[in-house]
RNA sequence: GGCCCUAUCGUCUAACGGUUAGGACAUCGGCUUUUCAAGCCGGUAAUUCGGGUUCGAUUCCCGGUAGGGUCACCA
């Protein structure tokens, strides 16, 4: 479907994965859309046919359900090749006479057990209940999966299948068919499932996962996607948890990947990115902060404050929406209670503030820096019972809130005006 | 139900049969100039169960249990 693949593209491209062959940049395996190779499907079929290894499916749809509720009821496994019809007549490829393309079926030349290896997961078998007569084209006259991708891996010399565990079960049916076209099977490498958090399902759409490209609007690094992804299931064999893509391959090894599925953890993904995001220059912190930031906030200094309180760029809105910023251009409105410091009093807050707009009116506005506001109030701080009762109030006269970052920062940010005008009205 | 895969802290995982079972995230506590954040230090926390094999099993074998996958004219 064209829309998938475009999602797709756009998903690996966002992941900074890059490939050398493929539907949107063309190579020597084109065509790469199934569509255009239905020629190629064909032929093989009829290869199949020739050999009496494939045959019309004679079934509706609905009599081959029965079969399916009759098996199921008698608590059997399904396999068509139970109802193979004694005698196959003539596939059609291209019914002339209006009629009805029939589903073309593969005939396993022989039931039974598979020993296959596997490079993630070793020697793996299966019985001959795994082998059954799938279907090879559909009545609209594509191919299915199980058939287009092994004429396409004997097509374009495919030579290692990495994909999810959710086939392990297909392949004595993929070995028969590569028997049949007498093809020497590509190595395969099997991938544990990546599952949902909390729950112990396969990560699907269905149960909430979100679309890979959601966590790029939601402002995470690609490079950071991939570290996190890399480590479900796979580990260096040492402690390191941080890699950029190319470090990444360089200590990739296929024999450490995992048998098992791991967890999908947001927890560890912010944790991870925020890692990623230390690696950023300032240039380049500056430039995605203010992508979030209204006019008034875009200030050269408000950056490092606000990198210290976000995992992800998308973090910021719920800043701006909690009003966490809003100090910063905006008078802030509180109660006068609320400038107490644990058991002070109303009075000694006030003669504290008094003592450090006093001060703070020595320095000079082109000094009036994070350092020197810091060194000048900690004098006063440190001569007082506590700390606290100096240093609360004014962060809360600037802030009004009960949470913020440090009095000090905030006054430069402010400047040296609009401090001392909010700590003269919170006298 | 058949076939198949898997099993170490809550989560991701490490440990050529011999380790005080290690690390990371999360959590809890402390420190760091008031709160928050960040940072630093520390704590709690695991070998699914039962049998073997072995001088010795997290590790090898068998069985139970649990979880996962699959049994489509989807990939």
């Amino acid at each position: 479907m064209a829309g998938s693949i475009d999602h797709i593209i756009e998903s690996l491209k966002w992941l900074g994965i890059n490939w050398d062959e493929g539907p949107n940049i063309g190579g020597l395996h084109a065509p790469y859309l199934q569509s255009e190779r239905l020629d190629l499907y064909k032929k093989y079929a009829q290869i199949l046919i020739d050999k009496g290894l494939a045959y019309p499916d004679p079934y509706t749809e609905e009599e081959v359900d029965e079969f399916r509720e009759k098996a199921e009821l008698e608590k059997k496994p399904f396999l068509f090749r139970e109802h193979r019809p004694e005698k196959f007549d003539i596939w059609d490829a291209c019914p002339s006479s209006g009629g009805v393309l029939k589903p073309l079926r593969f005939k396993v030349p022989e039931i039974k057990s598979f020993k296959w290896n596997d490079l993630v997961y070793g020697d793996l078998s299966a019985g001959p209940e795994a082998l059954d007569d799938f279907i090879l084209i559909k009545s609209d006259s594509y191919p299915t999966y199980n058939f287009a991708h092994i004429v396409d891996d004997i097509e374009m010399g495919v030579t290692h299948v990495m994909r999810g565990q959710e086939f392990i079960s297909s392949v004595p049916k993929f070995l028969s068919l590569y028997e049949a076209l007498d093809f020497k099977p590509p190595l395969f490498a099997t991938l544990p499932p990546i599952m949902g958090e909390g729950g112990n399902k396969k990560l699907s759409k269905r149960d909430g996962a979100k679309d890979i490209l959601e966590y790029k609007n939601e402002g995470y690094l690609p490079e950071a996607m991939i570290n996190f992804l890399a480590l479900l299931g796979w580990n260096p064999g040492d402690d390191r948890e941080i890699f950029t893509m190319d470090e990444l391959i360089k200590a990739f090894d296929i024999s450490r990947v995992g048998h098992s599925g791991a967890q999908w953890n947001d927890d560890k993904l912010d944790w991870i990115n925020k890692e990623h995001m230390k690696k950023l220059s300032i240039e380049e912190l500056r430039k995605n902060i203010f992508e979030y930031l209204p006019e008034e906030l875009k200030i050269e200094k408000i950056v490092p404050i606000i990198f210290e309180r976000i995992s992800k760029w998308s973090d910021i809105k719920g800043m701006l929406e909690r009003g966490e910023l809003d100090f910063f251009y905006k008078e802030p409105k509180y109660a006068k209670e609320k400038l107490v410091f644990k058991n002070s009093s109303i009075e000694k807050i006030t003669e504290n503030l008094k003592l450090a707009i006093n001060a703070l009116q020595e320095i000079k506005e082109k000094d009036f820096t994070n350092e020197n506001i810091k060194n000048i109030l900690m004098q006063i701080a440190n001569k007082s019972e506590s700390r606290g009762e100096v240093l609360h109030p004014i962060r809360y006269a600037l802030s009004g809130l009960d949470k913020s970052p440090d009095p000090f920062i905030i006054a430069e940010i402010l400047g040296k005006n609009e401090t001392l005008l909010r700590l003269q009205k919170a006298i």
